[in-house]
RNA sequence: UCCUCCUUAGCUCAGUUGGUUAGAGCACCUGACUGUUAAUCAGGGGGUCCCAGGUUCAAGCCCUGGAGGGGGAGCCA
């Protein structure tokens, strides 16, 4: 008979009677005789109690917050208001001490911008708790979804020596001596003196790679880390983040699209179903934070939030109509937005926010951008002006998902990629995709802090990956 | 990178028109109490007022520069 519990399975199974092992880090000690404890297996503390008077004193001051123990004793039903069972303690062994004159933690509430600074702390509070196991359950879930559709998880290179979408600032990857760097005649660095022979970076998206794969393979994904160098200092970027690029031969926009809207709904109800009491207990965090704001700018609870998007078909219009909607809006005509509207900008967070929290209320995919502000794999229209190209827009958010048909046609796409000052030599093999065996194929990617904001409502990116990497911040 | 707000005890924050020894709640320490739920009650310790310079008889408060952080924007996922 097993006799080590964790507190998740203590709640599930309550083996009332039973001796058992219980190991974890005290949350609180009351009374001299309460103590609460957490071992992360669950948002819930369980209640320890022991005879401060069967127990030397110099234990008992060994008990504080943040100490680490093992606990054996019987369970049994508890007398008290607060949980259904507890632990009648016989013997208590101090794992880890924790001095309570310097350690951070203190039972109350921090704010989120103190625990940033102790992110190596951070993982014993309920909110991160919570944060990390949904993250956990939301990756899970996204593997799960692919698998049952017949997709293939591959591995896309990290280091890469091609900019792919010509997008972003790049983090280099070089193993020159930084003292000491060989110039070619010109003045330039001479970057067939380095490890690869070539200039290297580390990749900002596996996108490319993913559809070589998918040329063989049908339906593949990715999901795994991006870089991007960009100074951005915002609650929606990071430096390194993790993506997911589903890529599907024989795909058109309209099947991606359905793809990426059955796709958000299967890893929401996943993890509503795996961790509902992590999200009610967001849910309950996230009330108490809005109750200090007014009435007219709070947003809606999470958990209504993500049934509301279980429950409804996300809306989906095109670019072209999107202009038209936001021109038509009581917002222009009383010119509340600071951004000028007209057909070919690219949409401001302003318009996002006005189409999704606004008109529609719900997650809104748009499709057909002008071919001038995508990028120039996207395939294009016969009107010659627009991409098949489609963001999902979610409330709070913004952007959470982009994706589009890849243009399949060679002539087309090495036009568009002389247009975009790309040189064609170094996307060589991703063209001899299209000279060889070419088709109509789709992809989208997700950024996965984005997703975990969106399910935890969390409101700063940097809250729900556990070490963000930002500018100017690559601590721990 | 731009705009804006902030920086006072371990944490969250107050500090009036520039004026004596800079305050509160929580945490911590000591004691009391002991079936508590962020326990309660009494007492105590704890400060480079972000840094540097300036104005003034006098600066936490005013001025200049810098650093760090929050929010918004851009770039994007």
């Amino acid at each position: 008979m097993k006799s080590t519990y964790s507190v998740a399975e203590l709640y599930e199974k309550k083996p009332i009677g039973e001796f058992v092992t219980l190991s974890g880090w005290v949350r609180t000690f009351r009374s001299n005789r309460f103590i609460s404890l957490n071992d992360g297996s669950t948002v819930s503390n369980f209640q320890c109690v022991l005879d401060y008077e069967k127990f030397d004193d110099t234990l008992l001051k060994k008990i504080n917050t943040g100490t680490c123990l093992t606990l054996k004793g019987k369970i049994a039903e508890s007398p008290g208001k607060g949980q259904p069972i507890e632990m009648l303690v016989e013997s208590v062994e101090i794992l880890g001490e924790s001095d309570p004159e310097k350690y951070p933690l203190q039972p109350k509430k921090h704010s989120l911008e103190f625990l940033r600074e102790i992110a190596h702390l951070r993982p014993r509070t309920s909110t991160f708790g919570a944060v990390f196991r949904v993250r956990h359950h939301l990756a899970y879930a996204i593997h799960d979804f692919f698998n049952r559709n017949g997709f293939f998880y591959i591995h896309s290179p990290i280091i890469t020596a091609s900019d792919a979408e010509g997008a972003g600032e790049l983090f280099n990857v070089s193993t020159l001596d930084k003292k000491n760097i060989p110039l070619t005649e010109g003045g330039e660095v001479d970057f067939s003196k380095d490890f690869f022979g070539k200039e290297a970076n580390l990749t900002v998206s596996g996108q490319l790679e993913a559809e070589l794969l998918a040329m063989g393979l049908g339906k593949v994904y990715t999901f795994g880390p991006t870089f991007r160098a960009e100074n951005s200092n915002t609650t929606r970027h990071l430096a390194e983040f993790w993506m997911i690029e589903p890529e599907m031969a024989f795909y058109q926009l309209s099947d991606n699209m359905e793809l990426a809207e059955e796709f958000l709904k299967y890893i929401i109800s996943y993890a509503l179903e795996k961790a509902s009491e992590d999200l009610r207990f967001l849910d309950q965090r996230l009330a108490d934070e809005e109750k200090s704001k007014p009435t007219d700018q709070r947003s809606m609870p999470l958990l209504e939030k993500l049934h509301f998007v279980l429950e409804n078909p996300f809306a989906r219009i095109t670019y072209t109509d999107a202009i038209d909607i936001l021109l038509n809006s009581s917002y222009h005509r009383k010119k509340k937005f600071q951004f000028p509207v007209e057909w070919g900008i690219d949409l401001q967070s302003e318009h996002e926010r006005y189409l999704v929290e606004k008109h529609f209320k719900t997650p809104v995919i748009i499709t057909d951008y002008p071919a001038a502000i995508k990028a120039f794999y996207m395939r294009l229209n016969e009107d010659e002006k627009t991409v098949r190209a489609m963001d999902i827009l979610v409330p709070g958010i913004g952007e959470i998902v982009g994706g589009s048909q890849r243009e399949e046609r060679y002539d087309v796409l090495l036009q568009k990629i002389k247009q975009f000052g790309i040189s064609e030599h170094s996307l060589w093999w991703y063209l001899d995709t299209r000279k060889f065996g070419t088709c109509p194929h789709s992809g989208f990617g997700l950024g996965f802090e984005r997703l975990v904001q969106f399910v935890t409502g969390m409101s700063n990116i940097r809250d729900v990956i556990p070490f963000p990497r930002t500018p100017g911040n690559c601590e721990f």
